[in-house]
DNA sequence: AGTCGGACTTAGCACCACCGCC
DNA sequence: GGCGGTGGTGCTAAGTCCGACT
């Protein structure tokens, strides 16, 4: 066991501690601007907005394809889905639903008492070992990692006849109590409770027992070593490896089943239910080529409305002006961006210019923009916006329902005899481009996207979705059982690229390739130690060819600071880098080990980050800067083909996004596992949002400052104020009380009631917990101004951490998981309490 | 070896309904 | 009861990565 010295710990990841004051500023500028905390009206006129499926019934026999198959018994939407872990003995369902009543507290109310802990700041780490990879023999520790255990799921059967529904609710699972559960580690490899199904698939294609071999980094069972620490969180290992596995876990594992079993057995049945089982059972025999469906049938897309002319004129020069329908549909998606922050880019209105004027024909009366008015339409599209408000709540009901009825057969897909949700069935309307960062091409018109365009995806046997519009028909029919799209259009804006139709993030078919992928990173866990002496080695070899050098530090960079691979961008996008593509000009060597980051990222984000770095790789970014101007490549050896390639050498799959994953997921893991302490449900949910923001900040997830926060936080601090001012006045009233005196006037002037000591000190204490709320109130919200925490959860955080926690200390998962986490997440639910990432 | 088409995941923001607070 | 604030949801842009083709 090597230790993970201490001095390689510094990474210093300002960004944790001091994102407010990083990013209020930075914020503003450095984030895209666009529309960024506006309220744009745009998409209203054209866009579909329509109530959200998930909230529906999905019962709904009206719909073609319901009445084809058997539906499942309809779910019960708003009993909460509980943890739970199936098991092996005959089941009784007591179908409480005794829903406890600290579960429907606000978050708000949650938080009490808690976080102010939240502030805390990120620790800065860094590890990379400095010893050799040696000892070649130990391959396939996954594999043998993921048979150790069978597969519960697999012993399901389907249900023959009926067809079984995904997604939308959840199925009416009874709330258990989960049982209290030491606060152990499990035995390292035994812990993969559900893997089986996870390791036959894409992953096994260079199946770690097969190929794994190459550049030596292998697996390797090191039974204490802290590679597999979060970058986080290394620097606290000391601290960690006091609480390391012991003998005791088997134990401990076997108690909580046996304590699980009454729950077991409900979810076993609630798993048929909602069969992720069965495709995840499927699958596997669908190996063959790359077969993602046997069946497949759905019923198309839908179409945004026809385009309504309201005949507002605009001004031109101050005289109305005379537009055609199609003239008019485009100044108005022009007219209605009037609030947004594009209409200050010159870029933006050029290009909109461009298009529109090519509409309008040369020889149109209006030539200029600069003389345009469009605020009739403004004005005009403002009070659409009102009297849709003003519309009663019956009213808005039946417009509700009416679309839900006419959208309702398209938003079922039938997958292997399976109902699943398709995620975005309605094509996009037509707009104006709203591409973020300085992207060249904002402002552009999209298009109106017509059934010619559309390319449908079905099984052969499959009827052809009727085209919906009168007429017109589709571009062309494929059955292609390899992809998993429904339909796709060519992206208006860049032809060469396409739009898709997917099914929905609660399918089998995206839950399985979900799971796979935190497998994969799992995998990541027991190479990386490896892969770390790999590139150390490797960056402290001068003599090294330069490409190896650069792949080293890049891989460094990556691992460490989740920074993305960076592929080569066109021109004809924003200008944005990751890891391969930095440039001299984002990095800057602060000596004696500095170095700064600063570049905008996917979606023009900000990043924005000094770390330490081992000597080796300041040195080695040094010399890779040296000699090149400002806006060259800093890794001019490299891109992101050969990167993987070379990550692939190291593990099967490996690519640079499997480090993103594995460190976002490891952090929550031990965060989770080493901060959880005794205490009510509310405290042990503020440490999983401080886990998860870690996480948030390695990962760089901002979200735009909300334009009321400032007045958020000011109202908060008169809140503080006054209920201080009403403190100071009770303690003097205690006083005179005690005294038999009658209390002082209030602030008001108003004389306050006569009342015991006691019953003020009780207000006391009321007032001094209302402070404290609103103290961390605005801890928190400060804190979190910038943050962005759904974006982990929903993509980087192996939810089968979050499950086996939440049964582990009682938490119910609907804490964490909303509900359409919890569809997304189905496959996940039954883990085993004491899973560790 | 490099390019490009293709498929799929990841991302932040707009909008709206709902809920708790005053 | 009204209103502000928030969480959930939908939307679609912008990434990653693979593999076929040249």
């Amino acid at each position: 066991m090597d230790d993970m010295d201490d001095d390689d710990a510094p990474l210093v990841f300002r960004r944790g501690g001091k994102s407010a004051s990083r990013q209020s500023q930075s914020n503003a500028e450095a984030k895209r601007t666009p529309s960024s905390s506006h309220n744009v009206n745009g998409q209203s006129s054209n866009g579909q907005r329509k109530a959200s499926p998930l909230r529906s019934p999905i019962t709904n026999s009206k719909s073609p394809m319901s009445s084809e198959i058997k539906q499942m018994p309809k779910q019960n939407a708003s009993s909460a889905v509980r943890v739970e872990i199936k098991s092996v003995k005959s089941e009784k369902k007591s179908q409480v639903d005794d829903e406890d009543s600290e579960d429907d507290k606000p978050l708000s109310s949650r938080l009490k008492g808690a976080a102010n802990n939240v502030k805390k700041e990120v620790g800065g780490p860094s590890h990379v070992k400095k010893e050799d990879s040696d000892d070649d023999d130990d391959d396939l520790p996954l594999a043998s990692r993921m048979s150790t255990k069978p597969n519960h799921l697999s012993e399901k059967k389907p249900l023959a006849s009926k067809l079984q529904q995904n997604g939308s609710s959840t199925s009416n699972t009874n709330k258990m109590k989960t049982p209290v559960v030491p606060n152990k580690r499990p035995m390292e490899k035994s812990n993969s409770s559900d893997q089986s199904s996870a390791k036959k698939q894409k992953l096994s294609v260079p199946s770690s027992t097969t190929k794994a071999k190459p550049a030596a980094v292998k697996a390797e069972e090191k039974a204490d070593d802290d590679d597999d620490i979060p970058i986080s969180q290394r620097i606290k290992k000391a601290t960690v490896s006091a609480r390391k596995p012991s003998s005791a876990n088997t134990k401990a594992t076997k108690v909580v089943s046996s304590s699980f079993k009454k729950a077991n057995m409900k979810n076993t049945k609630q798993m048929k239910k909602s069969k992720f089982s069965k495709s995840t059972k499927v699958q596997p025999g669908s190996t063959d080529g790359q077969r993602k469906w046997t069946t497949l049938v759905h019923n198309g897309v839908i179409f945004p409305p026809p385009y309504q002319p309201h005949g507002i004129k605009i001004l031109y020069k101050g005289k109305p002006i005379d537009l055609t329908p199609e003239q008019e549909e485009v100044a108005t998606m022009y007219a209605v961006m009037k609030d947004t922050d594009y209409m200050q880019k010159p870029k933006f209105l050029e290009n909109f210019w461009n298009d529109w004027r090519r509409i309008l024909g040369r020889n149109h009366v209006i030539q200029k923009l600069d003389d345009c008015d469009f605020t009739p339409i403004y004005e005009w599209h403002q009070q659409e916006k009102e009297k849709k408000k003003q519309m009663s709540t019956e009213e808005k009901k039946a417009i509700k329902e009416q679309k839900m009825q006419q959208e309702e057969k398209y938003m079922w897909a039938i997958v292997d005899g399976v109902k699943e949700k398709v995620g975005n069935f309605r094509v996009e309307p037509p707009g104006l481009f709203r591409g973020r960062g300085e992207h060249p091409k904002m402002g552009k018109l999209k298009r109106r996207i017509r059934p010619r365009d559309i390319t449908i995806n079905i099984g052969k046997d499959a009827p052809v979705p009727e085209c919906p519009i009168a007429g017109e028909s589709w571009k062309e029919i494929k059955h292609d059982s390899t992809v998993t799209w429904l339909a796709f259009w060519n992206d208006p804006i860049n032809p060469k690229e396409f739009k898709y139709v997917f099914l929905a993030a609660s399918s089998s078919l995206k839950g399985q390739s979900d799971k796979e992928k935190y497998e994969k990173a799992r995998m990541l866990k027991d190479y990386i130690h490896n892969i770390r002496a790999a590139y150390t080695k490797d960056f402290n070899n001068k003599d090294k060819d330069p490409t190896k050098r650069q792949i080293a530090v890049a891989t460094y960079l990556i691992d460490k600071l989740a920074l993305r691979a960076g592929n080569e961008k066109d021109e004809e996008e924003a200008d944005t880098v990751g890891c391969c593509t930095l440039k001299v000009s984002n990095v800057e060597c602060i000596p004696p080990n500095m170095i700064k980051f600063d570049f905008l990222g996917k979606d023009s984000i900000r990043y924005e980050n000094t770390v330490e770095v081992e000597l080796p790789v300041f040195k080695a970014i040094g010399q890779f800067q040296a000699g090149k101007g400002e806006n060259e490549l800093l890794f001019n050896a490299l891109d992101t083909s050969k990167l993987n390639a070379h990550l692939k050498e190291l593990m099967p799959g490996l690519t640079a996004k499997v480090f993103r994953t594995y460190n976002a997921s490891i952090t929550l893991d031990q965060q989770l596992y080493e901060e959880t302490e005794e205490g009510d449900v509310a405290e042990k949910v503020v440490v999983y949002q401080k886990a998860n923001k870690q996480v948030a900040i390695i990962c760089n997830h901002q979200r735009t400052v909300s334009k009321t926060h400032d007045s958020q936080i000011l109202r908060l601090t008169e809140r503080i104020e006054t209920a201080k001012q009403e403190l100071k006045e009770l303690k003097i009233d205690l006083e005179r009380a005690k005294k038999g005196k009658p209390p002082l006037k209030g602030a008001d002037g108003k004389q306050k009631r006569n009342l015991s000591p006691e019953a003020i000190e009780k207000k006391i204490a009321s007032a001094n917990q209302k402070i404290e709320k609103y103290e961390m109130d605005m801890t928190t919200k400060e804190d979190l101004k910038t943050v962005a925490l759904g974006t982990s959860k929903i993509n980087y955080l192996d939810p089968r951490i979050t499950v086996a926690w939440c049964k582990r200390h009682e938490v119910p998962i609907e804490k964490i998981f909303n509900k359409s986490l919890l569809a997304k997440f189905a496959w996940a639910m039954d883990v085993d309490p004491e899973f560790r990432f």
